[in-house]
RNA sequence: GGGCGUUUAGCUCAGUUGGUUAGAGCGCUUGCCUCACAUGCAAGAGGUCACAGGUUCAAGUCCUGUAACGCCCA
């Protein structure tokens, strides 16, 4: 055990444990050491992604789950790795080859995902190892990447199941289609957006025996007005008187001359616009629907790409909001505008490139919901899993009871391929496993491969037993699932939260976790979201670099309460620095008290016996104090982990550590030290380490780092033996009963921690100078807080810097000495002529007011006869006492006042 | 349009099944380089708990409504 350095170098400090934890296999869980498994399935991170603000607030907590129940003794797996991002990752590719005037149709599809894999091998462990720089101690020897061979045998496997079950259809339907990324994408998929719109109230003509009325419109409104060169018909609603006449009727459409019918159909709102509205059923999913029921056939005005197709007529070739501006003119000039408002209404934007999202027909492959929802539906409904906070029970409910068929082909080439083929000779198709040579009903050789490939999320929903080598049965599997807890956002409800329960229920016949725990977005400190076109990230590797890991996780915890928001900028750190320093700065307290025990300890192999047989004549009242309060650290700390109240746990933590143990106990401590009573010293030092690596140990989970560098610092464990196994501390229920760390003397001594500070207060009020000595009399109580009193004497002269403390319980002050009511007693400070009567006599006066409040309703409520008969005695009696207090406490400012003279 | 969340000290937020005189951190004021720590120590000021009703012996907490802000879904 050496000297620790004056200053803490976390830098350093960090990635030197954390190599060291990874070389010695501290992250790494094993199934044959079975016991009880506690497992975590990180929300595998986008592989062309960086660690954002998200992501350290996601995966510290995370961490601290997984470090906590590691301690509790748990077989712990927190399972880590990154998802292929299939639209992300052939975007930031395909933009590489554009800077070489390059498309991924010059390669070829077999060269450019050979090109995307390069790229993965190169830039994709970015993220991973950004994680390691927060300290996440994942199970990296099981890293896993949604691409691996084994886990695209998984997606493979329940494609082929589902497909030969009847739950997976190829449609011809309207889904997002995204222009740019040439792609359709679920509903998930497209992020509606509040955009400032236009409304545009188009007249168009109708048509009486066939001939075009000069005068007649019916004026529909619509927002796209492009995609009138796709309309089939104009429909009303049926209950509509204006238009009944109408229904049945003919309209003429504008610049193509198409003939529409009208149709009556419930859709249609009445109030909205003009109540009458285009079917574009190419276009539009409500029209889709709309266009079934009426057996319209669709008719498709666009291209792929966004631009106008053959069908636009005359605007073809044009993209698609050029042709709208182009039609808005050309109507306007046939005099068939009738107005165009303003108007606001959410826009789909593609999540990945955030262009705006077409409604388009297209061959798309699907998954049958309904069957799979239904167990997962009753899974949190039976509470087999539940949500934390509990609100998000309700949306995930809603999801499932509403859901939606899934779109899960993409028309991109980085994925896993659809595993469906199709026969050239017989028609034939099917899905299959493995690679296919033939057909295997006409055995034909010329078969084709489907050329889309799957939904990223078609593998994220697998994460939790893909991972752990399913299909393949393995010990793994069988003692790490279901898992415990999901840490994720509520942006991932749908996508990913609900997909892998159902996954779970429908391929493993069990529920993937039991617990979801879903936190709230980073903001910044003007509330609003972190972005990078808005410029106003915090990049968590900036913030590590300047603060520490431990700084960043450690002030995430304290700002952030459960499932709410966090406000984020740069000086929230300072919390958790400051607490890392304060922490230091205590052990090198302590290590400085040492002396000559520093080689004792050596030669005990450099461990410290964890000594708690502590000599009850030795004790003092501050001793016990600082244990009790010990074990409320200890309780609160765990109690706050399990209903996942982190910023309440490291709240416990900070005001055990900093007020407790560093503002009261080390002060205590210093008159001990700076003694000659030897066996106090050793009792006191004995009562500092135990409570300190106590406290080390509840910390861990928060601050990693810094918690093990103290830990092997201060002789804790041997050198091998790591802080991260070492046992979480156990309540001290019959500990505390042992040392005669009781009630009575918790409170006897928090109420002369008052009375301090109440002596501190009249010597500021006074004016004199902190280090002026002087005298205070303490008139106390009652005979039993005499003796307390008496026991404290040299604490009390200490923190109070006084020349010399007097307890007497007859003491009877003179005219104009100040004096401090406190629980226990009061203190007086005699300093005649120094005192400033008039500010005193304000300050009691003000204080006599307040308790004159308090007192007279504390008087009203016990008058009250209904409250005496209807309140439960004990807090009847509660009420009585604290009215007693006041009345005391009422007539001895009273008397204070009055000698001020 | 439907649903959810938030509203408590200058700022950011805690406040659990209703129950003593509503808390913390930061900021602010005052005084301190006191032999662990100025990334610190000591002390202090600061709140009609968004608003209006209601339930109750008792409401920051429960109910109804209103307003503002935010989020999700259509």
């Amino acid at each position: 055990m050496k000297e620790l350095e004056k200053q803490y170098d976390a830098k350093a400090v960090e990635t030197r444990w954390y190599n060291w934890w990874q070389e010695q296999g501290h992250f790494h869980g094993d199934a044959a050491r079975g016991g009880t498994p506690y497992c975590v399935m990180i929300p595998p991170p986008n592989v062309t992604g960086i660690l954002h603000m998200g992501h350290a607030l996601n995966n510290t907590i995370q961490d601290i789950l997984v470090r906590w129940q590691r301690m509790d003794g748990k077989n712990t797996v927190w399972m880590p790795g990154t998802d292929h991002a299939g639209i992300a990752t052939q975007n930031v590719v395909e933009r590489a080859l554009r800077k070489e005037g390059k498309t991924r149709h010059d390669l070829g599809r077999e060269a450019f995902v050979g090109k995307v894999w390069e790229w993965k091998e190169e830039y994709g462990g970015t993220i991973v190892r950004q994680l390691k720089r927060l300290g996440a101690s994942c199970d990296w020897e099981r890293e896993r990447f949604t691409m691996d061979a084994g886990l695209s045998q998984a997606v493979e496997e329940v494609f082929c199941r589902l497909y030969e079950k009847g739950l997976i259809y190829r449609a011809n339907y309207i889904t997002n289609w995204c222009p740019r990324c040439h792609t359709a994408l679920s509903d998930e998929e497209s992020e509606h957006q509040d955009t400032a719109g236009k409304l545009y109230y188009i007249r168009y003509p109708v048509k009486r025996d066939g001939k075009l009325t000069a005068s007649e419109f019916v004026v529909v409104a619509t927002t796209r007005p492009e995609t009138l060169l796709g309309d089939v018909a104009v429909a009303v609603s049926p209950k509509d008187e204006r238009y009944k006449a109408l229904i049945g009727k003919t309209l003429s459409l504008p610049v193509l001359h198409r003939e529409l019918p009208v149709i009556a159909d419930e859709f249609v709102d009445p109030a909205f616009g003009t109540g009458a509205v285009k079917v574009t059923p190419a276009h539009d999913p409500n029209d889709f629907e709309m266009g079934r029921r009426h057996n319209l056939t669709p008719i498709s005005v666009m291209n792929p790409d966004g631009t106008m197709n053959e069908g636009a007529g005359p605007y073809a070739g044009l993209d698609r909001f050029e042709c709208r501006k182009r039609i808005v003119t050309d109507l306007t000039a046939a005099g068939l505008i009738e107005k165009i408002d303003a108007h606001q209404h959410a826009v789909g934007h593609c999540y990945r490139c955030d262009t705006v999202v077409e409604p388009r027909l297209s061959l798309q492959w699907f998954v049958r919901m309904k069957p799979l929802a239904e167990p997962a539906l009753q899974a949190v409904l039976d509470g087999r899993i539940r949500f934390v906070p509990e609100r998000w029970n309700k949306v995930y409910v809603e999801w499932m009871s509403n859901i939606r068929d899934w779109c899960i082909s993409r028309q991109i080439w980085w994925g896993h391929r659809i595993p469906v083929y199709y026969c050239d000779a017989c028609n034939h198709q099917w899905a299959g496993r493995g690679k296919q040579e033939s057909c295997p009903k006409c055995k034909a050789a010329t078969i084709r491969q489907d050329e889309d490939v799957l939904d990223t999320w078609f593998s994220s929903w697998l994460w939790p037993f893909s991972t752990f080598g399913w299909p393949g049965d393995n010990p793994d599997l069988k003692l790490y699932y279901p898992g415990n807890t999901l840490v994720t956002a509520s942006e991932i409800i749908f996508f990913w939260v609900a997909r892998m329960v159902m996954a779970g229920l429908e391929f493993m016949g069990d529920i993937p976790f039991r617990e979801v725990y879903i936190h709230g977005t980073v903001r910044d400190d003007k509330g609003r979201k972190m972005s990078k076109s808005l410029g106003n990230s915090i990049d968590p590797l900036t913030i590590i670099e300047e603060f520490s890991a431990d700084a960043l996780r450690y002030s995430l915890m304290m700002i952030t309460a459960t499932g709410q928001d966090v406000f984020l900028s740069n000086d929230k750190f300072e919390i958790g620095r400051n607490f890392g320093t304060k922490i230091w700065n205590a052990a090198r307290y302590m290590q400085m008290q040492e002396g000559a025990r520093e080689e004792k300890l050596k030669a005990e192999s450099g461990k410290r016996a964890m000594d708690s047989t502590f000599t009850m004549e030795l004790l003092s009242s501050d001793d016990r104090h600082i244990l009790a309060k010990l074990n409320e650290a200890i309780e609160s700390c765990t109690e706050n982990l399990k209903r996942f109240r982190f910023n309440d746990a490291a709240h416990a933590l900070y005001s055990f550590i900093w007020h407790e143990y560093c503002d009261w106990y080390v002060e205590y401590s210093k008159d001990t030290f700076y003694g000659q009573d030897e066996a106090r010293k050793a009792e006191v030092l004995k009562v500092m380490h135990y409570a300190f690596s106590t406290a080390l140990r509840l910390l861990h989970p928060f601050m990693p780092h810094i918690t093990e560098e103290l830990w092997h610092g201060m002789g804790y464990g041997a050198d091998d033996e790591t802080i991260m196994v070492a046992p979480w501390p156990k309540p001290l229920t019959e500990e505390l009963k042992r040392w005669g760390a009781t009630p009575d003397v918790v409170e006897y001594v928090d109420a002369r921690h008052e009375m301090i500070r109440a002596g501190r207060m009249l010597r500021a009020d006074c004016g004199i100078a902190p280090g002026q000595k002087l005298d205070y009399i303490i008139k106390s109580n009652s005979p039993a807080l005499t003796v307390r009193l008496m026991a404290d004497l040299a604490t009390l002269k200490s923190t109070l810097k006084a020349k010399e403390v007097t307890v007497d319980p007859a003491f009877a002050p003179g005219t104009a000495m100040p004096g401090t009511l406190t629980p226990i007693g009061t203190i007086y400070m005699p300093v005649e002529g120094l005192i400033d009567v008039k500010a005193e006599s304000v300050k009691l006066t003000r204080q006599l007011e307040e308790l004159g409040g308090h007192l007279e309703r504390a008087n009203q409520r016990l008058g009250n006869q209904a409250f005496i008969s209807k309140a439960k005695p004990e807090v009847l009696a509660q009420f009585e006492k604290s009215r007693q207090e006041l009345q005391e406490k009422y007539q001895k400012t009273k008397r204070l006042l009055e000698m001020l003279g």
